[in-house]
DNA sequence: AATTATGTTGCGGT
DNA sequence: AACCGCAACATAAT
């Protein structure tokens, strides 16, 4: 599920409904979600949420103790989910009508870490696959694993001629260089098809034979595609909303992810479908070059 | 029923 | 530094 626009659509909701709330007592159901630090649930006891940043897909949660931050990665499967007193559900990947989301239900089979908050509510940490983390840093560990990251295209700080410099180094590739966090943040196999297609490029050119005219091209969609789907409250093919209902409306804007066999709607080719990079890749062979 | 695919990244080896 | 393949794991679809 989750890209830089599904993360951002979690921190959003979860800093509405934490902001201020303390934590009472945590809950390790398996331990290889947290595997990487020790004491875990110890060390959050009695912490007070203060805020939700994000570093591409990476949250970080900061708290009042600011000795201590929470990251969290969702890697493919992670959810969060906020449970309060109404059993009202916060969070993403869900459908509504799922009872087994209800309060009483909690935690359930997937459920690999809880928070217990003191004014009874609860958050949830669901990840079917296990391979997403929650891991607690000091600040400097923190600021050391968010220089990894290379910029995110909406950002002021993007450097396109930089940006054009490294990519005409890698021969890679132009959908394994978008994957590359540390080339671009946020971009996942979704956006790169979908901003690949926007660009007109072919996703197995090599990134070094591209001109400077197609990488801002593909900059510009991509922050086009990242915002429309903040704006949308993020993608998921299967069943999504969040408790406004609104959430995961994207689907409907997607140009070529899961559209093979479908026609392009800029020229009626049909879309194919083929690896790259070793994922699944969605492109129109006509109108991508 | 076995094989294949799935939204992400990190590692080890070249 | 860049790159490639594979690994982590669970489940649904073919």
């Amino acid at each position: 599920m989750p890209e830089l626009p599904e993360v951002e659509t979690v921190r959003l909701q979860l800093l509405q409904v934490l902001k201020g709330k303390t934590i009472d007592w945590v809950e390790e159901l398996h331990k290889k979600t947290t595997r990487d630090t020790q004491q875990f649930a110890d060390r959050l006891h009695g912490k007070q949420f203060v805020d939700i940043t994000r570093v591409g897909k990476l949250l970080i949660f900061a708290f009042a103790d600011d000795s201590t931050f929470l990251l969290a990665h969702l890697k493919m499967t992670g959810q969060f989910f906020y449970v309060d007193h109404d059993e009202q559900v916060v969070g993403g990947g869900h459908s509504l009508d799922d009872k087994s989301l209800l309060h009483n239900n909690w935690p359930h089979k997937h459920t690999r870490t809880a928070f217990y908050l003191t004014d009874g509510t609860a958050l949830y940490f669901n990840d079917m696959r296990l391979f997403g983390y929650l891991k607690l840093v000091t600040a400097r560990e923190k600021d050391t694993i968010i220089k990894k990251f290379g910029p995110e295209p909406h950002s002021v700080e993007f450097d396109d001629a930089a940006f054009i410099a490294r990519l005409q180094k890698r021969r890679v590739s132009i959908k394994a260089a978008l994957l590359d966090q540390s080339l671009i943040a946020g971009l996942g196999n979704i956006y790169v098809d979908e901003t690949l297609w926007r660009a007109k490029i072919a996703p197995d050119r090599r990134a070094n034979t591209l001109s400077q005219e197609e990488i801002v091209s593909i900059r510009r969609y991509a922050k086009k595609v990242l915002n429309e789907a903040i704006g949308a409250g993020g993608t998921t093919f299967r069943s999504f909303s969040d408790t406004a209902g609104k959430a995961g409306s994207y689907m409907k804007k997607l140009k070529v992810f899961q559209k093979n066999g479908q026609p392009c709607s800029r020229c009626g080719t049909r879309i194919i479908k083929t690896r790259v990079a070793g994922r699944g890749t969605h492109w129109c062979p006509q109108c991508q070059k």
